[in-house]
DNA sequence: TCAAGTCGGTGCGAAAGCGCACGCTGCCGC
DNA sequence: GCGGCAGCGTGCGCTTTCGCACCGACTTGA
């Protein structure tokens, strides 16, 4: 199915129904405070799955899951997945190193939002969502870049004008064009480098993509 | 087991043998960045384990689990553990069901890190703690508070210090007593009551103790 | 082609947290 | 009973981020 920016496949609370496979849309896992406010938990693309918490027992999240860059994905019944889950086989491994993983880049986010700065911030953002991208381009405004660092747009608009002088980004108007890759990671913190490690031991297919 | 406070269940990378059923003591997943600063992830007492990257497939997680409140805990082999999670009873979906919770608490540290000042952050983190220990005292002091939350050791003597004016808790050279329950949940921020409301769902048979 | 709306740039003052330095005090061991 | 030290209090300047306000520029659609 289509997933269109900014639909909402789960809210906060919702019993989820189906599980959601990713090819070419990024969604993210969003918490939104009483206040409005927000902050981004984790980002999801093809390497994952949206609705862990179905074959987790739980059934439903505190947190909402927004399309943050539109393409398509695979929609499966949750019943359908249980089934194959619990033949215990290959699968149900999956899955569980998979939500490992998810926990890894979770407590990052924290680790991340607790020591570092926007300009850090923003360059393992942009770098979680590069990899679940194919092309170097994101269509993005940084309203929402601001959204899911749970940051001011103004601090996005400072970070991205650094990045842009260094010759790293180029963007205007929503639309975002990584340049360096190499040079984002070096300006990145330490965060990126770990989940995306920690994605690579727990999920060794992805990397022969 | 005796967990003796500070000791070192596990640390980053390592990989785990054994799980960790805490009695009374409580354990931290603490990630310690290059520079040496550190920041909790997530707690866990009695309701939970250690070592739950043992049964989700990776064996070993970037952070570390150091004992923030001594006690005992039982101690059993990963295999052993194993061979009753392969099983695919009751205990698996026990299990699946704590990581879930762990999630939660992992999500919530992140939006609390990046939005909650000091003094609500202390307060949540008492909290959290408390749920885990019989009694209203905390032997602990600002300074290892201050590695936990990731903060300065002054910005957590300000933020007691509040909490001691207002007659919320008392605390002396690294003994806290909790004097005013209710009033510290009212000044803490709502990530405590999400973690709380989350746990109690998800692990029901907790509550009836 | 032009009006309206979205997106981004900039400039304040205020607040929170940090790093550092120094000093006090209650506790523990000799 | 007394020294030493761990644990806590406090002050100060600096940096980062926030909140708010306003403006300019690009895009889109009637």
């Amino acid at each position: 199915m289509a997933l269109p920016l900014g639909k909402i496949l789960y809210e906060s609370g919702d019993t989820q129904r189906h599980v959601f496979f990713p090819t070419d849309a990024i969604v993210s896992l969003l918490y939104v405070m009483e206040s409005g406010a927000s902050a981004e938990i984790s980002v999801v693309g093809n390497e994952g799955i949206i609705g862990v918490s179905l074959f987790m027992g739980g059934e439903s999240t505190p947190s909402r899951a927004i399309v943050q860059s539109a393409g398509t994905a695979y929609r499966l019944l949750g019943e359908r997945l249980m089934e194959e889950f619990n033949r215990h086989g290959e699968l149900q491994n999956l899955l569980l190193r998979y939500t490992q993983a998810l926990i890894t880049q979770m407590s990052q986010t924290a680790v991340c939002n607790r020591h570092h700065g926007i300009d850090q911030q923003l360059c393992r953002w942009l770098l979680l969502s590069l990899d679940r991208l194919s092309g170097n381009r994101l269509i993005m405004t940084q309203e929402l870049i601001a959204n899911m660092l749970g940051v001011r747009r103004e601090g996005v608009t400072e970070a991205a004008g650094k990045l842009q002088r260094a010759g790293v980004i180029n963007y205007r108007r929503g639309h975002i064009e990584v340049l360096d890759r190499s040079k984002l990671e070096e300006m990145s913190c330490e965060c990126y480098a770990v989940v995306k490690r920690e994605t690579d031991r727990l999920l060794p297919y992805l990397s022969a993509r």
